[in-house]
DNA sequence: TGGCCGCATTGACCTAGATCAATAATCGTT
DNA sequence: AACGATTATTGATCTAGGTCAATGCGGCCA
């Protein structure tokens, strides 16, 4: 995964962080995107003592589901994660993915129980923020107070345009908003926001967009007939951002 | 709007509480589903003193929009509120609906900005939490930012499901979940689950659903040529909650 | 108390995207 | 390197729910 020329210092190894487990929060390649951001020296130490660290999770395992018991909230270290809700009929909905830096189970904290199930789509590691902790921390650390409301209601209001986007959005419109989230989301991390590898399934695209396989599929052959984009398997490349944007509604 | 026998005597006066817009928070017939739940009694007097309350609104007045600069969340106090997310074209999506005791604008938190439109349903009361003070508050009293943190917590697990239904569920679904979550909102405020007046249009309720107006205006029919519900224009009873459970998916 | 105007209902028809079905390409395993 | 299993692509067909159009109804204001 080598990475293009526009990368910042900061992130040029974030490809090394899941080889270096007991790395410190400040030194982390993660720091600027994750929890401990303004806090005070101290204050981090003391976080870093209750953090347990870049657990490791082969492709396809299960970091929580309906019947773990909640105790914490994770940030994602590398690799990639999918969350999903169940229904009784076996249905289910992929609600996020989830890159280094994002936080997973927050939706937990209210009914102490997690109601979804998060899965890793490749080998990933995570660092785990017991939330009892957490919650005794916040009370002398104002400003960790207020990254953890502030992770909250980003979350809600990504929330709030993928209800747009499943209500309301074409099928067209609903993969180019994809696309481009998913690329904002790799440039935000250092890497290139036109080149990357899908670590999803198409099978599991269609289902967060509310859509056929073989909807996304076709769109997949078509973005690439007009030159919007190119693939090959999980690999892309966004050819053309300017148009997708439009496309995106 | 006379309360049926099984009310419980906290919420007797709920229709009251429009006409006495300077009650303190421990005296209000909101206490148990609003913020101040579990706060010691200083600290709840302190938090008193901050929040402006009990404004009022007509019917479609917006409480903020995009252009209103981001200070506050807000309560409602009485009556019900619609949001909605805007895409550049002057498509809009209707997030949700808030009903009293529900909290407004979380998720302008993160972006400082609000990016939904708040518009009442009706004739509607709010109380107007400062958000700057919120959070200087929260810093000594624990419980405060517990009980904030949950709240997000529990929007957002609800915005799950939403998503869920958005994404996965027939038109029939979609109606049946969407009838059953206002019946129980309504329960937990004290009234009948069975018998209430929607306050919003069929448009918003089908724009809610992702769904077309007419689809839903059907589905009504239906539903009540199948004696699962009876309206009469606003007016709902649900005549086989058990039934309509079912449908729900 | 009657006359709008916006909301709701109903029917006829249409279409975006689902479903079904048949390959084809990839991946993980031995 | 070969194989079975999973995942992706492509084509043919179907349908849930959308769109369009007409009519009905209720609430509101003069």
């Amino acid at each position: 995964m080598a990475q293009s020329s526009n990368v910042t210092p900061l992130f040029n190894d974030l490809a090394k962080v899941e080889h270096d487990h007991n790395i410190a929060c400040q030194d982390c390649a993660l720091y600027r995107l994750c929890l401990p951001l303004g806090l005070h020296r101290n204050d981090l130490a003391e976080l870093d003592e209750i953090i347990q660290r870049s657990q490791s999770f082969p492709r396809g395992h299960a970091l929580f589901n309906t019947d773990t018991s909640f105790h914490s909230i994770f940030v994602v270290r590398s690799g990639s994660f999918k969350t999903t809700v169940q229904a009784v009929d076996g249905r289910e909905h992929v609600t996020g993915f989830y890159f280094p830096g994002e936080f997973i189970g927050m939706d937990a904290i209210y009914a102490k129980a997690y109601k979804s199930t998060a899965k890793s789509l490749e080998s990933s590691t995570v660092c785990e923020l017991p939330f009892e902790k957490l919650q005794e921390f916040s009370a002398t650390m104002p400003q960790l107070q207020i990254q953890l409301m502030s992770r909250l209601s980003r979350e809600l209001s990504g929330d709030k345009s993928l209800m747009f986007l499943l209500g309301k959005k074409t099928a067209e419109e609903k993969l180019a908003t994809f696309l481009l989230s998913i690329s904002k989301r790799f440039q935000d991390r250092g890497f290139s926001a036109a080149d990357f590898q899908l670590t999803m399934s198409r099978g599991d695209i269609a289902n967060h967009l509310g859509l056929a396989v073989e909807t996304i599929s076709r769109l997949f052959t078509r973005f690439q007939d007009d030159g919007l984009i190119y693939t090959k398997n999980k690999a892309i490349s966004l050819r053309d951002a300017e148009r997708l944007k439009q496309l995106c509604g």
